[in-house]
DNA sequence: ACCGGGATGTTCT
DNA sequence: GAACATCCCGGTG
């Protein structure tokens, strides 16, 4: 495992987004791999949560790269994303699943009824597995603390898969259609399947 | 396998 | 008052 330098967030969540594929999250004694994400952003996307400018929900996504910001919804749910641009700039990679590799007694602790491979198999399911709640919005992912982002030694997949955005409405407009999130070929720990694309 | 609905509360219209 | 970047369970085939 090695650090992330904070000038990699410190770009567009779409171009970050594919290479933060393999990548570990870290709290305390669990770790476990990105296998899929989204891209989220503001000025331009209006299935982002900050389409329409900054309110104090959506503040974080605002400010400075290789933080966390975390949001509640459906009134239980909490899910977590990786800001990303420059100060200002609203732009978040959403974490939607991940392949548990250690800790894994904490995380059926966090998540009773779950099997091994669904433990972090969905953007809430991951926040309730690793123990991510309100309290991280914000946090460094980037200062060596307790939640903290690392590389592995496996790269980013060469061919990510590729779809459509989960879980957003018709309020998302055009938007529903965009290929915004990226998925590690053969995982078994993806929130859902990729439609298969014709091609080659 | 697929589908339908309930849980639960914050945020913005 | 409606929507919500979701999840889980219980029905039916």
């Amino acid at each position: 495992m090695s650090a992330f330098e904070r000038s990699f967030f410190e770009r567009d969540a779409l171009e970050v987004a594919p290479e933060l594929l393999n990548a570990l999250v870290v709290h305390g004694q669990r770790v476990a791999r990105i296998v899929e994400v989204e891209a989220y952003r503001g000025s331009e996307d209006p299935g982002s949560h900050a389409f329409r400018g900054p309110t104090p929900r959506n503040l974080t996504m605002f400010g400075p790269a290789g933080h966390l910001y975390v949001y509640f919804t459906y009134g239980m749910h909490f899910c977590a994303n990786v800001v990303c641009s420059e100060e200002g700039v609203a732009s978040a990679v959403l974490l939607r699943a991940l392949d548990p590799v250690a800790g894994l007694e904490e995380m059926r602790a966090a998540r009773p009824k779950s099997t091994d491979v669904k433990l972090c198999a969905g953007p809430a399911r991951l926040t309730q597995a690793l123990g991510i709640g309100r309290s991280f919005d914000g946090a460094d992912l980037l200062d060596g603390g307790a939640l903290r982002l690392e590389r592995d030694e496996v790269a980013p997949p060469a061919d990510p898969l590729v779809g459509v955005r989960i879980g957003l409405s018709e309020r998302a407009g055009p938007s529903i259609s965009w290929p915004w999130r990226f998925g590690v070929p053969g995982s078994p720990a993806l929130s859902r399947p990729f439609p298969h694309v014709e091609g080659v």
